[in-house]
DNA sequence: CCAAACAGAATGGACGCTCGTTTTTTGATG
DNA sequence: CATCAAAAAACGAGCGTCCATTCTGTTTGG
């Protein structure tokens, strides 16, 4: 019998309590269901997270990071394509990574605004991680202005967030709709963009 | 609700529960502190609401209702401004509500979309309600292409969607980042409608 | 054989809610 | 207008449950 790492144990406890998080919300996810589903006891998972609210931090951070790297990895695709495909391309990734890692990532997403509210470290683990992705966004939009699909003198900071801000709007619309997708949300940005008759 | 007499008194209760369900979450808003804050009992705060979801839904119907409602008055407003002003115009009046009623409407909205991921019947409450933003916001993006601030092609349905959509990117990023103004936000669908040089 | 890791029952506190009691309101009566 | 009894509303201490955390053995690997 190997000897199971200490970050593989935290790893197996990390998923236990994520999955449950993202079906249940932090708060009504119980300790004892992420001793039930991680297979430990509560002695072992108190010896790797010292308290509930370490645990709801590791896994702000890890799903914040995952969704950053992501973000970053398609905001950063050549070549560059139309505001409205590259946010597409980014909504799909991120239903994508729902499937991939076997919990509602939109969900979980809500989950970390919630407690970003109330919990200051919460808050700046979201911060530092989401500055990653703004950066990419607006590294999107540069090379977009520079391929001429926007305007030379396009604030791409400007665009780069309004890009982003797009995201929160299609995790809400899933939520409290669920008749949204990638390419009903995208096209809205298409839609503005199409050019009115010179005035 | 029981008592449809006095409902006075379920305003009373119901101005505690929403301040302290925006400053600490609806978690830890205990029933406690909805008695104290209330000036109420126990035995009168349960007379009013049978339990503390009961009380969760209808702070969550009386906060979306406002909302929606202060959003439909701006998005019917005459006469139509183009898209970012109006989006602008929105997000002021999203602060100005909140110094109105004296607590954090973001905040609170963050707890509406987290409370609607595990209980159906908020989901439904703010399906309903946000229908109606919707409608404005369509409603608002075709009056604006009339009067030729966007393509007569533009698919009002979309870039209505499109816009409102910004709305939880702005809660967000003010709760993670806490930088961004109406103004600074707005301006990143000004920017995206810029005009790209012919080609 | 020892130290480190683990198990799981026990603990203490917090919180939603109830229920017997007290206060207030109502309205009928002289 | 005063009186009073019955009904309605409010009170608030206490109950039961749930849950994070601890702690005392027990197991396991070296």
């Amino acid at each position: 019998m190997p000897k199971v790492s200490d970050e593989h144990r935290a790893a197996q406890i990390l998923d236990a309590a994520m999955r449950l998080a993202a079906t249940e919300g932090f708060h009504r996810m119980t300790m004892a269901e992420v001793v039930a589903v991680s297979g430990l006891s509560a002695g072992a998972v108190y010896g790797y997270f010292r308290s509930k609210q370490e645990l709801v931090r590791a896994i702000a951070q890890r799903a914040v990071g995952r969704i950053a790297t992501t973000i970053d990895a398609l905001a950063d695709a050549e070549p560059p394509v139309p505001p409205a495909e590259g946010l597409e391309a980014v909504l799909d990734r991120l239903l994508g990574l729902s499937d991939e890692l076997g919990y509602d990532v939109p969900a979980l997403a809500i989950q970390g605004w919630s407690e970003a509210t109330r919990d200051p470290e919460v808050r700046e683990i979201l911060g530092t991680e989401l500055l990653r992705v703004r950066r990419a966004w607006r590294d999107f939009a540069e090379r977009v202005r520079d391929r001429g699909l926007l305007s030379p003198e396009a604030d791409v900071d400007a665009v780069g967030n309004a890009l982003m801000a797009m995201l929160p709007g299609f995790i809400v619309f899933r939520t409290v709709f669920g008749d949204v997708t990638p390419r009903s949300h995208a096209s809205g940005v298409a839609e503005l963009m199409r050019q009115p008759p010179s005035r």
